[in-house]
DNA sequence: GCGAAAACTATACGGCGTGAAGTTTCTGAA
DNA sequence: TTCAGAAACTTCACGCCGTATAGTTTTCGC
């Protein structure tokens, strides 16, 4: 009758106006981009003053860092999910999908990928530990399924370049080498070549450098992961 | 004994102090990033008031635009150098020292790089026209050559994707069409294809995403480019 | 019912871009 | 040589920003 007993009334508003507090700001960024996210904008949107934010985030950059997390999460749970959506059998598709939806998201939500991949605002500098960084780690450990799946007939062709395990950060080897034992160096150095790969294509896209020189840019990138895929030695499924 | 005739001492005046501007600015955005540049620091640098620059740039925007355009001309200018020193006659050289020639600016001038190709400063929004985008469209044109140069043996592994004259943007063909009349619509699909591809990589780089994950995003940079370059049907040239 | 803690407001400071108005300095012609 | 006018520059002002400090209200646990 008393509402949910195993957290007060206290904290569940608390953690409402956190939400609302982030919520907000996303909205501020989608319409006015990232320098729109200002504490007292925010406030003024929610009705309260600049300094009731400091309750729930210490500095601004804190706000920035949480939603930062958030969004990456989220980018990382858009790719997980079409990757686990794909046939498991057809390591093509599965690599087109997760390429897709990494562009798909990229575009949907531009301000969040600015805010990941940019200089999200003034200023902010990304503080050492935290959500983000795992998010990024995620990320990474999804395009290293990729190049996991593709190994078997991508290791002609990226195989000869002479990586170590000690080319690699350990934070991430400690991810991907239980997930992925059969993967060499060489092959997590190709999660990273693949990343950059996509991640060139999306952000000049993304930012309208592509889209002042290409009316297409749709027909450039899947042209270019057609052609990723067969430089893998797979055979590209169906487009679309 | 009066100094040049052709141009007053108050206009030689006026275009010393405009350039003392804009190094200032860019002093202080290699010190303390593209935020750094606001017209107070930069007066107060200058031993001036703030509103004085008004007389020089209309606005903070107008400045930031005109320093877009020095950066991205000297990035211009820096890979049309390296392809032109290099021999005509090794394409997998020339796109290969193209190619470092970008990084290599890219990691030298790692703030100009985000002033140009990320969110520079909070709120700026690039003007349609301008000295900016044509130092773009330079450095497109100079993948354009790498394409040209590359297409004899490109063509088969790049020529299947249907591109058509329109799928580019008018202004960019007015200059690529008639200095590579050889090269087809896939070529310059090409070209963009292989602009996204090596800017992800640098991007990354820059941005300190990769360095996150590889301790050395030099070797996966050079793999990559090796890897490219094979892919463009040519034989890679000597490393470094 | 009450004391403490949490949530929030008020006020203030320095920094920012920029507009308006005033002041100094230089220039070119009478 | 003088002097109007233009150019360069300063002063003052406004409204924005993040945020520190202090004070006020609301709510919770006992």
């Amino acid at each position: 009758m008393t509402g949910t007993r195993s957290t007060g009334r206290r904290e569940r508003l608390r953690i409402e106006t956190t939400a609302e507090i982030k919520r907000t700001a996303l909205e501020l960024m989608g319409s006015g981009g990232p320098d729109a996210i200002t504490l007292r904008a925010i406030a003024r949107e929610m009705g309260m003053t600049a300094n009731a934010i400091y309750g729930y985030f210490a500095t601004r950059d804190d706000l920035v860092t949480a939603l930062i997390s958030d969004v990456y999460t989220a980018l990382a749970d858009a790719v997980d999910a079409a990757w686990a959506a794909s046939a498991q059998d057809a390591p093509a598709e599965r690599i087109q999908a997760w390429a897709r939806a990494f562009r798909n998201w990229a575009l949907a939500n531009p301000e969040g990928f600015r805010l990941i991949y940019g200089d999200p605002v003034p200023g902010y500098q990304a503080p050492a530990g935290g959500a983000a960084p795992d998010a990024a780690r995620r990320v990474c450990v999804g395009i290293a399924a990729l190049a996991d799946a593709a190994w078997g007939g991508a290791e002609q062709a990226y195989g000869d370049a002479d990586f170590g395990w000690d080319d690699f950060d350990p934070g991430l080897l400690d991810k991907v080498r239980p997930a992925f034992p059969a993967l060499p160096p060489a092959g997590v150095a190709l999660a990273l070549r693949i990343w950059g790969h996509l991640h060139g294509l999306v952000t000049l896209e993304v930012y309208g450098h592509l889209r002042a020189q290409t009316l297409s840019p749709d027909k450039l990138f899947h042209a270019e992961l057609t052609h990723l895929v067969r430089s893998l030695g797979l055979a590209p499924g169906a487009p679309r």
